[in-house]
DNA sequence: TCTGGGGTCCTAGGACCC
DNA sequence: TCTGGGGTCCTAGGACCC
């Protein structure tokens, strides 16, 4: 699928998550070219190392970080910021500025491409109040419509829910959290502590499906080794999707955990195990969870 | 439009215990 | 013989994000 695309291709309705032939039918005489994760990763490290020279950095991806920072100008030191970034990789950035993490997130996608935009608790409703709910950071499709059938369309509406009745509809802790999210309030500690992964995993969707189970346990017995490491293994889940794509997973504990890949082995095949169905598999992944 | 890979967090139901 | 109420833990699935 696609990765991303240029404006220009955007344009086009070519974007994120499109399969390729979809993209190639909408824009034949596109340049397509392939993921080059070695440089991303190097280029990405320089830039956030010119960020943490701006205040408290965390990072949320190759291409995104929260910078902690308190000023007397935002808007002059975020145009400071770009002009670093640009003279130390030739690369542009959008940064938007929030009185929490929540705000500066969604400014950011109002500065794009390459702007400066700035949300605070005071232009919080006029910027965002008629949106629809889909535009918060957090509410995808699915939560929209769901809310939608409830009569709640746009992020007003949604800051004026009541939480006990959307919890009642979301989980106790979702529903509270959907109209935190409307009247844009949220975290707005930014933290630079290493970050601790919960857990790790590998998958691989087969260009031609398997429908021989013998090689579907070899493919999920190598998977499982290929995420032996240092830290201990808790527990291990294996997932399968079948050839019409249903997704489905079992795991299995290591009492006690172990950093062993022939226990890690071990543990995704009694997983596999608890699948039963022996359709055409398109899909194979494990999971390691951490202790 | 026939749908990648790597993650996180929350929810609901069942098992089990007191 | 069948039963309440509360709590915790485990598991699978769902939703979302980059």
């Amino acid at each position: 699928v696609v990765s991303t695309a240029s404006y220009e291709a955007r344009a086009y309705g070519v974007g994120s998550g499109m399969p390729l032939r979809t993209a190639a039918r909408r824009l034949p005489n596109a340049v397509f070219l392939p993921v080059d994760a070695d440089t991303y990763l190097e280029v990405s490290a320089r830039v956030m190392e010119v960020l943490r020279g701006f205040g408290v950095l965390e990072v949320m991806g190759w291409d995104e970080a929260f910078l902690g920072v308190d000023s007397a100008d935002p808007l002059a030191l975020a145009r400071e910021i770009q002009s670093a970034v640009r003279s130390a990789t030739s690369l542009d950035c959008t940064v938007g500025i929030g009185q929490n993490k929540l705000q500066a997130k969604l400014a950011t996608g109002f500065g794009k491409p390459a702007g400066v935009f700035r949300l605070t608790h005071d232009t919080w409703f006029e910027v965002l109040g008629d949106l629809p709910t889909s535009a918060l950071w957090g509410i995808g499709a699915k939560t929209a419509k769901k809310l939608a059938a409830l009569g709640i369309s746009t992020v007003n509406q949604l800051a004026a829910a009541d939480p006990q009745h959307l919890a009642g509809q979301f989980g106790p802790a979702t529903g509270p959290w959907l109209i935190q999210l409307a009247r844009g309030e949220g975290n707005s500690v930014v933290t630079d502590v290493p970050y601790v992964a919960r857990s790790r995993s590998r998958e691989t969707t087969y260009q031609v499906d398997l429908t021989d189970w013998g090689r579907v346990r070899e493919e999920v017995a190598a998977l499982a080794r290929e995420l032996a490491g240092e830290r201990p293994v808790a527990r291990v889940v294996v997932k399968v999707r079948y050839a019409p794509f249903f997704t489905h997973t079992h795991g299995h504990g290591l009492k006690p955990s172990s950093t062993d890949a022939g226990a890690i082995e071990a543990a995704a095949l009694t997983a596999l195990d608890l699948f039963t169905d022996r359709k055409p598999v398109r899909l194979l992944g494990v999971r390691v969870e951490y202790a």
